[in-house]
DNA sequence: TGGAAGAGAGTGGCATGCTAGAATGTTAGG
DNA sequence: CCTAACATTCTAGCATGCCACTCTCTTCCA
């Protein structure tokens, strides 16, 4: 159950229900989820550790600011991870791997084409995921998940008003063909140049909303 | 005080104090620290997101057996976060950084020459801390030290045995240099041939003291 | 004698009282 | 009117009681 307040404060911080630098009251959390205060101060620990919350003791939990290092050392992270993970996986991957990121990818041209948006998200994220489950590494995903958690939260303040899905596709296939190719050099470039993209519209998210960062 | 226990559970672990497989029993690490059950529990949550120990409900936690799948990923993962790191840095590191290295370096031949293999094991590890502190990203040493956990215990096991300081320093050598030159391509090469060499003598291990190994 | 069922001990997880310290609002003094 | 010190109120963190569940050892029956 301590799991479970977990997940309900990660999803509240990432939506902005809890907005950053708001403090988060234990008691209110309480009575809201009506649990007790060793399970909150658990998923409290949990998400401290994660930095999306900062601690103070015997002051109060606040909810981070938004960081412009920590975005971009989020973003180094998982480029990191990721483009590793292609090269590892150019010279291993199976056909039948492929074939689930070719089905994805179908999929994706169908929410562009409909201009689904949110449902182009949610395949978005699947094929990333599907990437690194098939190097067989069970942790991968979470620890990128980890890294990547303070870019997302930045991302969902800017690609309601700046879509790219269409150029966020044709990366997709480019980085699907390196890696259906077998070319480790060419796998590792596209997914590199891929999550590059994205940390170029979030920029300027820190001279429009300078009140959601904290000045480093 | 939470934080205490936590370092000294794990430091336990890592020692191989708390052998593979055996119960961690919070009663005694109670008494045995002189403190409650609460930080006690902080601590082993800590430690069970590292997955360095198995926590089963109702039942009883356990010190994580070796599993070769793991160290393999914590393997991948440092390898792919130092690799970029040092990538990264070949077109940034000042020359006041490169002169840190090159100072832990000369200590590095000097403990070689004494044969103090503790000495240089610990200027090994702040010679990477160096580099990854030396890109302005924060948090990548924590990261990266956490992935390479699973690693680090097994290597415990095996480089009292087969040592290869002189190798090794050779190796830190061929990072500076790359660093030195600026040449990100050749200072990734550089870093990821360096890391990839322990996995080689790790392998052996499980053949080994298969006794300390998860059957994957 | 073997196997299964039951009783007991032990565990982690949740609830809650208590304490030390920090922040804020108020009051007294300059 | 401003400043500084104090008191009140809040917080996180630790200690501890309680409970539901698991495991093991013993006992009883086939």
């Amino acid at each position: 159950m301590a799991q479970r307040t977990y997940q309900s404060l990660r999803a509240a911080i990432l939506d902005l229900t809890y907005l950053p630098g708001q403090a988060m009251r234990k008691s209110e959390i309480c009575e809201t989820l009506g649990v007790s205060r060793s399970p909150v101060s658990e998923a409290i620990a949990r998400l401290a550790t994660e930095g999306l919350v900062r601690v103070v003791p015997q002051a109060g939990t606040f909810v981070s600011l938004f960081s412009m290092v920590e975005i971009r050392e989020g973003a180094f992270l998982r480029e990191a991870i990721e483009s590793s993970a292609a090269e590892y996986l150019a010279s291993r991957i199976t056909d039948e791997q492929l074939a689930l990121l070719r089905r994805n990818l179908k999929l994706q041209e169908i929410m562009v084409a409909e201009a689904d948006h949110g449902g182009f998200y949610g395949l978005d994220r699947e094929f990333h995921a599907l990437i690194l489950a098939s190097t067989g590494f069970r942790k991968l995903q979470s620890v990128a998940e980890t890294a990547w958690v303070h870019v997302d939260r930045a991302r969902k303040q800017v690609v309601p008003v700046r879509g790219r899905v269409g150029e966020t596709l044709v990366e997709h296939w480019a980085i699907h063909d390196a890696l259906s190719s077998r070319d480790p050099v060419a796998s590792r470039a596209a997914m590199g140049h891929h999550l590059r993209q994205l940390l170029a519209y979030i920029e300027p998210l820190e001279k429009e909303r300078p009140e959601l960062f904290d000045p480093d």
